[in-house]
DNA sequence: GTTAGTGCAAACCTTTTGCAGCTCT
DNA sequence: AGAGCTGCAAAAGGTTTGCACTAAC
């Protein structure tokens, strides 16, 4: 469990430790997911329903200022919202289906083997980096093939409706 | 010069090249900066004054949609506007300093393998994608070590201003 | 008791949409 | 002529800020 380290982390710096942190901080590192803070102050709301969609903000500000967690756009795919990852595992891709919005994690040590050139060649240090990778997962390759044969002159509006989370009220 | 390419691709898919698309492609091609839409709406204005920045943004959207050009985010370092460029070059990933703003490109096989290596691992047909590292270059290395010596107590506040482009009217 | 953090409202920045009129082919 | 494109105004989506009140240390 990854939160009780980035709860030392914070005390050590002076930062206090609120009911609606740890509420935040937990949600963050056990949904295992990629969270934007739309959907982490839903899931907040269940536990505290008086928790400010600004604290989450706030939150993840300082998280992110403390490199505890990472910020990632994932190409867009449904918006221009930011997900949130805690900083753990070691470095990888994340593989995003623009079709299904599916989410792989690549791994590998030839994102290591980048870090280093980079480092070496312009004589850089590098604090955070990503790397997300669009395209079709191989289920939405063969769905998407029939929809192209299905309506073969009229190419996918760029404007068809995407599901977002609406907020509530 | 690509433009000349990209305005062929554009005729043979029925989309008219009108004044105002001619100005910002140029731009875009020209400039060989990673333009955002508020900069190019400023540049293009310079041309043409009566341009809207709603044509900017679609005729970004047509082109991103078209794989004319890559959207970049560069780490956010100034915001949370994206940047464009022309997609010619070989892929590469943008090294972004977060002190002074400065934008690396580095090449290398290192990208097209892990492309390979994505593609064949999960059978994914990788439509774009990008690699931002965030962090100092050599000379702000120096700087921001005097910084810190400078004032050793105080954290470098989150709210530092930065120097944005404001709108003009 | 202090200082940092919260909630609320309101602002902000970036981007999109609806619609009437204009223009490229 | 007619579909496609533009400009304008307005709205939307996502995030930040100012300020008075509250709570962690």
């Amino acid at each position: 469990m990854v939160v009780s380290g980035i709860k030392d982390s914070l005390k050590q710096q002076g930062v206090r430790l609120t009911r609606q942190r740890k509420i935040l901080l937990d949600l963050i590192d056990q949904s295992g997911q990629h969270l934007d803070a739309e959907r982490l102050f839903t899931l907040a709301r269940e536990k505290d329903p008086k928790l400010n969609r600004v604290t989450v903000y706030r939150t993840l500000k300082l998280l992110k200022a403390g490199g505890l967690v990472d910020e990632l756009d994932l190409m867009h795919h449904d918006g221009d919202q930011h997900y949130y990852e805690t900083r753990l595992k070691q470095e990888h891709a994340h593989v995003i289906c623009l079709r299904c919005g599916k989410i792989e994690e690549f791994f590998g040590d030839l994102l290591k083997k980048m870090r280093q050139q980079i480092e070496t060649h312009f004589g850089f240090e590098i604090v955070l980096s990503r790397t997300e990778v669009g395209g079709y997962c191989s289920h939405c390759q063969a769905l998407r093939a029939k929809e192209l044969t299905d309506a073969p002159m009229v190419e996918p509006s760029a404007t068809t409706g995407r599901a977002r989370h609406p907020r509530s009220q």
